[in-house]
DNA sequence: TTAGGTGCAAAACCTTTGCCATCCC
DNA sequence: GGGATGGCAAAGGTTTTGCACCTAA
């Protein structure tokens, strides 16, 4: 499953240490504070490898969607459609969904995705913020 | 809400015309066999337009996500892991969801993405298929 | 020793934008 | 006429990759 690195432990650990489900560019940032010479390819491989051995999330599912998570919990989310910030949901994770369609469609079903859209309590109240990407 | 072409209107009827979720560069290729001078900038801008106008869809919410949809009824997906194929499902649209969270959380909810992933029919079989984007 | 990882920089993608010509209303 | 739209090409942003050099096992 690949070789241990110093850069990769800094990436897995920045990721795991916040939820604001972050780009691999907020992480080189982040991890640049440790490893000031390192470089943003790196960052890319190393996400695309956490990704792959489910040490992470990728967001939406995947490793193309450009924002990662460290909560590898089953949980779905909430997307603020002004200020694009992300949230963690607590709403039980319904499994069976899976098996059902799995069943009725003679698919295979290893998860699902559940995103909800709309306006944070911040960008409700015109407080905010900028768009942010 | 902007003026009629006939780029727009070619751009619009591939989109409704297939249920392959297209890129916007399929979508260029196609109208393409119709006029053949149409520019790749012109079909980004004008998919940008009916997105926000609610003539199509951008999958998994937003115009940014690189895949059409020209069905709006509320649906969910399916994405097959192997051949990125997505499927439309007929589940029921549980908006009843939108209502509890927006509660629970005090934030806005105007809609919700459900996908699941696996391997669709072709995929398990092996018969398949090369990894499509 | 050596497969795998790193840094760097270039390349590859994808999407947006500026500019001017053209078209609709 | 005048603002919207289109074609073209250049610019932007993000992600990947080739390569020579390291490094963990």
């Amino acid at each position: 499953m690949g070789r241990k690195s110093k850069q990769k432990e800094a990436i897995l650990k920045v990721v795991k240490s916040t939820d604001t489900h972050p780009t691999a560019d907020w992480v080189y940032e982040q991890v640049r504070r440790d490893i000031p010479n390192i470089s943003l390819g790196t960052v890319y491989r190393n996400l695309k490898l956490l990704t792959r051995d489910g040490e992470i999330l990728g967001l939406g599912g995947g490793d193309t969607a450009g924002r990662f998570d460290g909560n590898i919990r089953d949980h779905y989310h909430f997307r603020c459609e002004r200020c694009n910030r992300v949230l963690d949901l607590d709403e039980p994770v319904d499994k069976t969904m899976n098996e059902r369609l799995a069943q009725r469609l003679g698919v295979t079903v290893n998860r699902h995705s559940l995103e909800f859209y709309g306006l944070c309590q911040d960008c409700q109240s015109g407080i905010t913020n900028d768009k942010a990407e």
